[in-house]
DNA sequence: ATCGGTGCAAAGGTTTTGCAGGCGG
DNA sequence: CCGCCTGCAAAACCTTTGCACCGAT
C-alpha cells in the first residue's frame, strides 16, 4: 500500500476545484492557482487531478470537443454542454438514478461505480444568435 | 448551401462503422478499412467521421481515458466502460429517457438534442483478476 | 470545368512521463 | 533519511489543418 503525502500543491489544487462551479479543465485549474502558487507546473496539476479523480474526491467529466473537465461537487447531478459555444452547466433537478447502476450490475456482471450523463444542445444565448 | 459529394472513402468509412459493434476509435476505423482502401489517410477518416457524427448518421462517444469512439447504431442505448481494461459494451435493456431532454429544455431554455450516458465500472473478467 | 474531397505531412492541442532535486513523514 | 512529489522539458498521444492534386458532378 502506498502512502499518500500531503503537499501544498495538492491542497491548493483540490481547494481550487472545490471552490468553483465552473468545471475547470486542467489548464484552467493551473491558471486559477498561479496567483497563490506561481511556480506550480501544469504536470503537477494533471498528476494531482488524476489522483483526486481516481480516489473519487473529485469527478472527471469527458465531453465531446473539449478537454476533460473536473468537478468538485460530488452531489449527484447531470451536465449540459452547449455544442455551439461550449458553455457547460450543472443540472440538479433530475435525480441520479442509482438503481440503474444496480440494474446493470445484475444484467451484465460488471461492478458499476457510477454513470455520467451529459446533455448536448444549444444554450439560450446561442439560440438567440441563430438569426433568420 | 454546400453540396455534399459521394466518395468511395466516405462510403467505406460509414460502412465500417455501421458494420461493427466494437465502437471503434478513428484510428481503429482507419485500420479496419486499409485492406479495402490501402491509400486512405487518417485525416480523411477523421474528416468523414466528424461529418457523419455532425449530421447524426453515427454517434460520437466521449469516454474518460480513451480517444473518442464512434457508434453506427442509432438505436437508443447506453454504454459501459471497464475502468481496468477499457472494454466497452452496449447496454440496451434500459430505455432512453427522452422525456428527460424535454424536461431539461423546460427548466433551462437549452434546446437539447440528445444525452449520452456512460457507466463506469469493472468488467467480469477484471473482477476475476482481482486476486487476494 | 468546377470545387469539394483526398493524401500527405506538419502543426496544434491535450496529457503523460523521465529525470534530478526537494520536501513530508 | 527514505522515497513520494515536484518542476521542467521532452515526448506521446489525439486531432485538425494547409496545400496541391484528384475526381465527382
Amino acid at each position: 500500500m502506498i502512502k499518500e503525502r500531503q503537499t501544498k500543491q495538492k491542497a491548493v489544487i483540490l481547494s481550487a476545484v472545490q471552490g468553483t462551479k465552473t468545471h475547470p479543465t486542467a489548464e484552467q485549474v493551473y491558471e486559477m492557482i498561479r496567483d497563490e502558487m506561481p511556480n506550480v507546473s501544469l504536470g503537477t496539476v494533471y498528476r494531482n487531478l488524476n489522483r483526486l479523480a481516481e480516489i473519487g474526491t473529485i469527478r472527471r467529466i469527458s465531453v465531446i470537443n473539449s478537454p476533460d473537465k473536473f468537478d468538485g461537487d460530488l452531489t449527484p447531478h447531470h451536465h449540459i454542454s452547449c455544442t455551439q459555444c461550449g458553455k457547460f452547466c450543472d443540472f440538479f433537478d433530475a435525480e441520479y438514478n442509482e438503481s440503474l447502476d444496480r440494474f446493470i450490475e445484475a444484467k451484465t456482471s460488471f461492478r458499476i461505480a457510477k454513470h455520467e450523463t451529459v446533455f448536448y444542445g444549444v444554450c439560450p444565448e446561442c439560440k438567440c444568435n441563430e438569426l433568420n
